[in-house]
DNA sequence: GAAATTCGGGAAAACGGTTTCCGCCGACCA
DNA sequence: TGGTCGGCGGAAACCGTTTTCCCGAATTTC
């Protein structure tokens, strides 16, 4: 690592070593035909220089930068940030280095990163939003990726979470458990994880022989709403009206609120009323009492196959691409107290 | 932006311009004496040829790369992402891109990527972590500024919150309430977070003329640990003891648990007792009732002051370095309803 | 009107690697 | 012993910019 004065380059291990700078770059990347002597002892000159190649003249001469960009679209948060970090992860494997970029959902600031990640020649793009509501494509000249916001265009490559699986392991283990009576509160109707959460719910419910009692709620993803929720499920299942035994919430943060307030008012969980979260959000899920069941949405996984898509894609090149579309990642049940009592 | 075949060059831009390469660069760059017909000339063609600059090549040629290492010592989490977020704001603002690298609190991780961003050749690297603990110092060949996790040299720059002042804002706060006795919970006991706070607090009670009731209570970052320390607090405070007036949280987190379990206990917050937290996180001050009195750190400006301070250091070259050491970014106080009631 | 300045723009050398092509040398074979 | 072949390594072109001269022309100055 050089300490002081100029970088150690390709020309000063050569001329140590006694050999062409094309025979050390032979050398260090297993190219071309060498004697194995000389190819050790190159490789220990350039380790006792400490020679790092310069990996933007190498891009330049190999027409190849290795680095991708990651982008993301609105915040960076509780969603995305494991997907960037899955994603991260798997390039970092791949020798890849990962170009930051987030838009905070200003398309200016966006028009602003892709300009400069394609100045940067990038060899790729994955990118990225905290909701899964689709979004507009990029219209950019190297291959892209969409994880957990997937694109409109129904060729491009998306990877998303499968909800529907995961109301299905929901509603699986519940009927396990002996519900038949379900209520449901979910967080703001105008997500899309909303609708296909409610749609899949009742999918599975009717596919288990069980019953959706009372209308869907919908209203914030946050804990007041979630403990108001609650009392609107309370109410429902008033005397008078058969009682629901479980509630399938959309969020980890409502199920804990459900639970709260549920535990407010008397009753207990998962004896009188089992919850039931989304997300397997450490804090939430931990502060809960009891702790929650809940699905986990594997966002790493999301994050590592977009990586493994777009590593496809531009290995592949342009001519022969890989098929596009959109890959649903299975999620995980997690089982703990909000359903089974004994935690 | 190209569709098809080849990326546009900067010979094509001079061919089509009718000069030579040199010139194009001058005029997209403002250098070197041109007629301003002839930049203007030359602007418009690479406009319309859609060219964007190599910034591979640009920095092969420049001898820098306008690119800086974000470094992330441990988990991306809560804290760290912020600071990241702003640092690689106020980067963006400075045409400088951001390589992301985490370790997640593994050396050969962390090796490995300094390795890389050595060879991609970053003209600066910033370093996080989500404590405040001291880490050992990086050794590398260019400029570090270390955020959060400021760096065991001390003559290093580094940037982090001023917990001090934090406390300060919280007493002063509560003596102006009226408040004279106050008991402290805190998270982890190992922690130079939780000591720095403990120890503020009790410097800046001493020097109101307050006082700390009962022994400070350390266990966990968590709400069941917040929960059990409320009841230690209410038993400090039982009949016999003078009553606390007010509990002082070292996070949001804890002072939602125990905001949580006084109101499980039938104590009135804040009317029988305040409570304040430390961090502003948005998910536990809206899920408390009432909503949480607290400090914030002002992360995103200590991202960004870290960034400033790494471009100083990096235009300023390794001759005359601007002045390392710690910077202390000042918090600021948000006061809601667990400290005043009518909220 | 000739000499001295500007001024505008071109030629070419970096920047630090990779890769293609080619020549040399030793070995093998007849 | 001479010719051929294969393996090893060098020379040089190239990747796409920037930047330093440097030259020719247009302007000024005496």
């Amino acid at each position: 690592m050089k300490q002081d004065g100029r970088t150690v380059r390709i020309v000063d291990v050569a001329r140590v070593a006694g050999v062409s700078p094309g025979t050390v770059s032979k050398a260090l990347n297993d190219s071309g035909s060498l004697r194995p002597a000389t190819r050790e002892r190159v490789r220990a000159v350039a380790e006792q220089l400490g020679f790092v190649s310069d990996a933007g003249a190498r891009a330049l001469s190999m027409r190849r930068t290795f680095i991708v960009g990651l982008l993301s679209t609105d915040d960076v948060g509780r969603f995305s940030l494991p997907v960037m970090l899955g994603a991260e992860n798997a390039l970092t494997v791949g020798e890849i280095s990962t170009l930051l970029a987030t838009a905070r959902r200003d398309s200016v600031r966006e028009q602003h990163h892709l300009r400069s990640l394609i100045a940067r020649r990038v060899d790729g793009i994955i990118v990225t939003g905290k909701a899964t509501d689709a979004r507009q494509p990029l219209r950019v000249p190297v291959p892209v990726v969409y994880a957990l916001t997937p694109s409109a265009g129904p060729d491009d490559m998306s990877v998303v979470p499968d909800d529907a699986a995961g109301m299905r392991l929901i509603v699986d283990h519940l009927r396990t458990l002996g519900h038949r009576r379900v209520a449901h509160v979910g967080g703001r109707a105008d997500r899309h994880a909303s609708r296909v959460r409610l749609e899949s719910l009742r999918a599975a419910l009717a596919a288990a022989g069980m019953e959706l009692v009372g209308p869907p709620l919908f209203g914030e993803w946050s804990e007041p709403w979630g403990r108001q929720a609650a009392d609107l499920v309370l109410r429902e299942t008033a005397p008078g009206a058969l009682p629901v035994t479980a509630v399938v919430c959309a969020s980890d943060q409502l199920a804990r609120a459900v639970g709260d307030r549920l535990r407010e008012r008397g009753v207990r969980v998962p004896h009188d009323i089992a919850v039931t979260g989304y997300d397997n959000w450490d804090v939430m899920w931990e502060a809960s009492r009891p702790q929650l069941t809940t699905v986990d949405m594997e966002l790493e996984t999301i994050g590592r196959r977009a990586a493994e898509r777009l590593l496809a894609a531009i290995t592949a090149g342009p001519d022969d691409a890989p098929p596009g579309g959109v890959e649903l990642v299975p999620p995980r049940l997690v089982v703990r107290g909000s359903t089974i009592a004994g935690d």
